[in-house]
RNA sequence: GGAGUUGGCCAGACAGUCGCCGCUGCCCCGGUCGGUGGAUCGGGGCGGGGGAGGAAAGUCCGGGCUCCAUAGGGCAGAGUGCCAGGUAACGCCUGGGCGGCGCGAGCCGACGGAAAGUGCAGCAGAGAGCAGACCGCCUACGUCUCCCGCGGGAGGCCGGUAAGGGUGAAAGGGUGCGGUAAGAGCGCACCGCGCGCCUGGUAACAGUGCGUGGCACGGUAAACCCCACUCGGAGCAAGACCAAAUAGGAACCCCAUGGCGUGGCCCGCGUCGGGUUCGGGUAGGUUGCUCGAGGAUGACGGUGACGUCGUCCCUAGAGGAAUGGCUGUCCUCGACAGAACCCGGCUUAUCGGCCGACUCCCCCU
């Protein structure tokens, strides 16, 4: 378990796992050119999404690069994560940052996640729902 | 050696480390069947091996595949457009013809029809389509006036003339001689052109070939159109299968002194018909999904595209979407750019490097 691997576990599956996090957002992190939402699950880990949309970053070179960035920074940084359903997004002109600038930035969004998971612990009953239950009650 | 044309190939390399997605070997755990050793499904660990492109792109053509439609034919619409061949097919490729560019190797061309019809052509220009007299040239014919040595000369009228100037993208063959008042295919020679024949060629087409016609039938068909040929529609989010929860449906059975839930049971409380089966079907999952008009190589046929046969090889298959991150070393400091059902093309983007043919120029022998 001490592993820093990026089994399916760690990922958002399906539409209704994205819809959670966009319909509850408890908390949202701001990076340059970047955006976080994101909300507790109950599984002990992270759980992360991405949404790089063609709008934002025009070739698909670019998105396919800033993708495992992303997957990357959540791979190696996993236990230092709350237990949290993450979306990262992209905003436009994101394509411009080089590899070790998009590390950064990530890295501190990480950090500013924690603190506020750490803050505001969501004992409420947020935290109740299962996400794949919370995806059948949204229809 | 320099300049250039053309065909093909490569797409930073290596090492360490941490990961991702298929495949595969062994081991472990769990479910089901069977029963000690097996079968199957799911999960995990440790090994092995594979993992983007020449354009994966634009989605501009052509197929395969799938579903829907379809007796046959026509119209409409769209596309193609020198000829022959190649191909599953094509708007692609090969060879040939014609025209244009280049000293050349070579390159480029929507390259059918304007003697079916309709239409269009700014400006300039006298005139632009069965043409036209602005300048110029001529005044022979007919006629009038004048002069004079009846011949002749000057001028006018009626005119003649497309050789020259000028306009234009384009002005109704070219050169020369004859001819004439001046001219003119008016006549002749040569060149060119049209038509018919002949010859060569499968054909497009070509020919110091033969005959014939004085000779445009102007341009535009990426204007309508005519002619010939081709084309049913939609796309892997195609399509096929499995199928929770909830609601609703159908059939059958049971019972309403009841059934179901709660509970070990009774009372109680809650609730109302209950149970079984079936079909449709949402979320979700599986499949389609990579062995194919496939590569490599050899022989044979063909100018070639390509075909036939033999041998060998298996080379991404994701799906919120893998093929990467970090570190180090080296060099020539790395462009354009990321598969999404699969092929054949075209087009566009692109740092550079390598190899093979060929052309021109210069130098040496």
């Amino acid at each position: 378990m001490s592993s820093h691997g990026y089994p399916r576990s760690l990922r958002l599956l399906t539409a209704g796992d994205y819809r959670h996090v966009f319909d509850t957002a408890v908390y949202k992190v701001h990076g340059k050119r970047l955006m976080a939402l994101a909300t507790p699950n109950s599984l002990g880990h992270p759980r992360l999404g991405l949404i790089f949309s063609k709008k934002n970053v025009r070739r698909a070179v670019d998105r396919n690069r800033l993708k495992r960035l992303v997957r990357e920074s959540v791979r190696l940084q996993q236990h230092r994560l709350p237990s949290v359903d993450i979306v990262v997004l992209a905003r436009r002109g994101l394509h411009e940052l080089d590899n070790e600038a998009v590390h950064r930035q990530l890295h501190g969004m990480w950090r500013r996640l924690d603190r506020e998971a750490h803050r505001q612990p969501a004992g409420r009953s947020d935290v109740v729902d299962p996400p794949a239950q919370a995806s059948s009650g949204q229809r």
